[in-house]
DNA sequence: GAACCTTGTAAACACCGTTCACTGAAACCG
DNA sequence: CGGTTTCAGTGAACGGTGTTTACAAGGTTC
């Protein structure tokens, strides 16, 4: 079935080798350094030959950008499983450093995914990642008791699609979770924390706190904690160790 | 004194023609279109004139940055000074929205300037235009009572230089304001709604929220409606009407 | 009026994305 | 096997870009 055909075989290496160059050039020299020109002179081919892969530039640079979506959500997956204590709070804290930590790590492509002023909802954007994670241990935590605020009535709609969307992803990870876990109020809880995350996270990266911050760090820790003690969970022992 | 010769008026007229062809290029046909010889042609003359002008492509970038930020500092001081109401959360509503406003009809000004990675810390930034309003606001507003939640220690060297920035800015407009009213946890907290400011409008702009928002303008204005909850704005007669 | 300064030009260089006609080798098929 | 087709890659070309250089022309100054 899979005939594995030389000229398969050699088109997937050389594909391979497209998408590591264009990134290496991202990474190394910015945006604007990766070009079709450059990248082909770093395979030894010529330029030309790259519209046997690509229809553009531009579709490059897309493809590029779900790569970069993909990396980032291979490293949340990981530094969560890497997270030892079975804590709701400890995992919710390991996705937001690591979301933070990546973004620092990784600058250009950041910058790249974000200020690209993308058509549609890109598919696999950042925030539906981190969001997906998020609605998994807020699901997860069944015991823990949650505020609940009233959400705005002309955000229900939209709110109760993507709680749907949520429940979904959840169901796809063998839990099975009701309206009552997932609640309207939740799901709006975490579309707020992540607007601060980002904020904080885009700020830092692009250099745009109002004044000079020395150590961000605290900051952020800090205003993971008020995340965390806003929708209800019990901050005592986190705080006294 | 002023010799206005006719040569300085010739340049200053051009100077503001580069400037002005610059900026119509960027927000009609995207950063990419913002090229020299684009805007030479524009004027009618060719492209290595415009080195009179500038010394590189990067440095009429630059200048155009600078001149973004100072038109969004003036929209946001023209509706401050359009609302009507004497109520200080009426006028932190006020600019605000004006903020939002402003970033959703200019979104390529508002991607060059945020998405540029730019080297230090720039000197106009939207952050310190803003914040330097809102210091004022709080300021002004004596009377209220204000939360005043502990600071991380780690950031009190920061934030009480930011503290001081405030304090001289506000003392410049002839507002003089000692440290209990704009107090470590009142700048802190400022700094907090920033975030939350600039993540929703990026993310508002940039396309980027995790799912379909109809119409984000509810959830910007119940961010704001917390906003002037946390730090104390008796929030009863806003809400009635 | 002569010397100087400033603004603009034209030509050139190296780079860019993209198209097109073409080559050579792999793959396919009778 | 031999002929045909498919396809990755080439080289040349077009129009675009930022930037440098040598040079012309006109305003400024003494």
């Amino acid at each position: 079935m899979t005939q594995a055909t030389r000229r398969d075989r050699l088109r997937a290496e050389t594909e391979r080798e497209i998408r590591q160059a264009a990134r290496a050039l991202l990474v190394e020299r910015g945006r604007d350094a990766v070009t079709l020109r450059a990248i082909a002179r770093e395979l030894g081919i010529t330029a030309p030959a790259l519209y046997r892969y690509y229809d553009s530039h531009d579709a490059l640079l897309r493809q590029l950008c779900d790569d970069i979506c993909q990396d980032m959500g291979a490293a949340l997956h990981a530094d969560l499983a890497a997270e030892t204590s079975d804590q709701v709070d400890c995992q919710v804290r390991a996705v937001c450093h690591s979301f933070r930590r990546w973004a620092l790590a990784h600058p250009q492509e950041f910058a790249l995914v974000f200020a690209s002023p993308r058509d549609p909802l890109g598919a696999d954007q950042f925030g539906s990642v981190f969001l997906q994670l998020a609605g998994g241990l807020i699901a997860s935590n069944l015991g823990a008791k949650h505020v609940d605020d009233p959400v705005p009535k002309a955000l229900h709609e939209d709110l109760a699609r993507f709680q749907q969307v949520l429940i979904d992803v959840v169901g796809q990870h063998g839990v099975t979770v009701g309206d009552d876990v997932l609640s309207l109020g939740k799901i709006y809880y975490v579309v707020q924390s992540w607007v601060r995350l980002y904020g904080h996270v885009a700020l830092e990266v692009f250099g745009r706190f109002p004044f000079a911050v020395s150590n961000p760090e605290p900051m952020f820790d800090s205003m993971i904690d008020q995340l965390l003690t806003d929708i209800g969970f019990d901050e005592e022992e986190a705080a006294a160790q």
